[in-house]
RNA sequence: GGGGGCGUGGUGUAGUGGUCGAACAUGCGGCCCUGUCAAGGCCGAGAUCGCGGGUUCAAAUCCCGUCGCUCCCGCCA
């Protein structure tokens, strides 16, 4: 017999049909005996007088909440079920497998299990329909941005993660035992998207893994996490890749609007509102000159850069301010930036670089990059980097590289700002931090 | 790496020197129950209060150490 999907049910009144999901609740009585059972498409009732089948009346008693089962019956419509109005009267059941929970199940969500004892069995915690509606969003939010990007002719790219160098200075490395040798996991797939521009694609993207041997405890990072990245030639700046992102994200904020809003609204309590293009742009300078007027005061030893309470804080004034949950904050000086960014030719002190806040939280870095080979070369030695370990990074550089930027993504952390999530761990499948490896 | 907070039955909490022989909710087991719908009622099992040391006549409660978790900062996406 072919499996009917619970949100089919309307449709097949007065037939027998065949139902299969997880035993939400069972609510056992002296003569009745009422079960919800629940599949990804929803929830249904099923109804078993005990005395038309006594044995399979024991059975049912005995199942477990959230066990696998297996129902045959049929459905009829009951205008007394406050679930649908109908309901699945039992004709046989088959238990796929008996469940004992080690935690309390949803509707109980007010007393929801800590955090840190809901990751040892996520495996259960992402049961609850709320979790697995985040992984269905990040889905469509995936497929928008590669349809956006392949509508534009960019090529999907998948880099190597294991390296024999780093790939930037800064983020700490994890590195592994690679036969005679040590290898690192990619921090970032920063130089081989821009090796694809020297080899003249033009435009590319990747969504793919990215590794952080950072020991950070908060709720935003991650030592894995999902990197979006994208690089594009022959740009005249930065301000084409941030025109470019901008419309990419208001593109995929208008597909899950268009797919999900409902459930968002339901579920978060969030109104999806597609941001308005452009985003507002600052200058850092700018954004100095706004944090003094508010009155928040960075520490001196910032010098030109932004500390997360700046951020939350540029965010808020920006929603105030212009109505948009985000703020491009451009030009920052090239102390703070990494090596490979370009600089102003007018001020050789700032980069043509940005990032993106999302209601105040960094979910993006982006520049110009450097193409000109010697250019590049002295701004590593300015960085005090020793050029042996990249020279062949440097030497893409030597044979016809075009003009080109790009910026690197957040997966989870946009899924965090655009759900208003509160902790990065409820946005991400698996949380990989640093006393975090299971499951 | 630095700083703050928290650790009490399976789970979530209350209790912050003696009335604690540790409470409440939920989950679990049993019994009862005109069709329930976060069902309800009754009964029961389940915690040496993270661990070690100390102060005190007396410690879940105060102090020290330690481990774990968590948040913030640093770093970043």
């Amino acid at each position: 017999m072919e499996r009917t999907l619970i949100k089919d049910l309307p449709a097949k009144i007065g037939e027998s049909v065949k139902i299969q999901g997880w035993l939400h609740t069972l609510r056992d009585q002296k003569s009745m005996q009422f079960l919800i059972l629940r599949d990804k498409t929803g929830q249904a009732q099923v109804a078993h007088w005990k005395k038309g089948n006594l044995e399979l009346a024991e059975l049912v008693s005995t199942i477990g909440t959230e066990s696998a089962l297996t129902v045959y019956g049929k459905v009829v419509e009951n205008p007394i079920v406050k679930l649908g109005g109908l309901e699945v009267q039992l004709e046989n059941l088959a238990i796929e497998n008996n469940a004992e929970l080690p935690l309390p199940f949803e509707p109980f969500s007010d007393n929801l299990p800590e955090q840190d004892f809901r990751m040892d069995w996520r495996y259960l915690d992402l049961r609850r329909e709320r979790n697995r509606l985040i992984f269905e969003i990040q889905t469509t939010a995936e497929q928008a941005m590669r349809d956006y990007w392949i509508e534009h002719g960019f090529i999907e790219m998948h880099s190597p993660k294991i390296m024999g160098a780093p790939s930037e200075s800064g983020a700490e490395l994890f590195s592994l035992g690679y036969f005679e040798t040590t290898a690192y996991l990619a921090q970032s797939p920063q130089f081989y998207k821009q090796m694809a521009m020297a080899a003249g694609f033009e435009g590319v993207f990747e969504i793919g893994p990215v590794f952080r041997a950072d020991p950070s405890f908060t709720s935003r990072h991650m030592t894995e996490f999902t990197g979006v990245d994208m690089e594009m030639s022959w740009v005249e700046s930065h301000e084409d890749v941030m025109a470019f992102l901008e419309n990419w994200l208001a593109y995929t904020y208008t597909k899950v609007k268009e797919v999900h809003d409902a459930q968002i609204k339901a579920t978060f309590d969030v109104d999806l509102v597609v941001p308005k293009v452009p985003f507002p742009r600052m200058k850092m300078a700018e954004a100095y000159e706004i944090l003094k007027s508010i009155g928040y005061k960075l520490p001196p030893e910032r010098k030109g850069d932004l500390d997360p309470g700046a951020e939350r804080a540029l965010g808020a004034y920006v929603k105030e301010k212009f109505d948009n949950d985000y703020v491009f904050v451009t030009d920052w000086p090239f102390t703070v930036r990494p090596f490979y960014h370009m600089v102003h030719e007018d001020n050789r002190l700032l980069t043509k670089s940005f990032d993106l806040l999302g209601k105040g939280l960094e979910i993006t870095t982006g520049a110009q990059r450097e193409h000109r080979y010697e250019v590049l070369k002295d701004q590593a030695l300015e960085k005090g980097l020793t050029l042996e370990p990249i020279q062949n990074y440097l030497n893409y550089f030597r044979y016809g590289c075009p003009p080109h930027g790009g910026f690197g993504f957040g997966l989870s952390r946009f899924l965090m700002v655009m759900l208003d999530l509160p902790n990065i761990r409820e946005a991400v499948y698996l949380f990989r931090g640093p006393n975090r490896l299971q499951p």
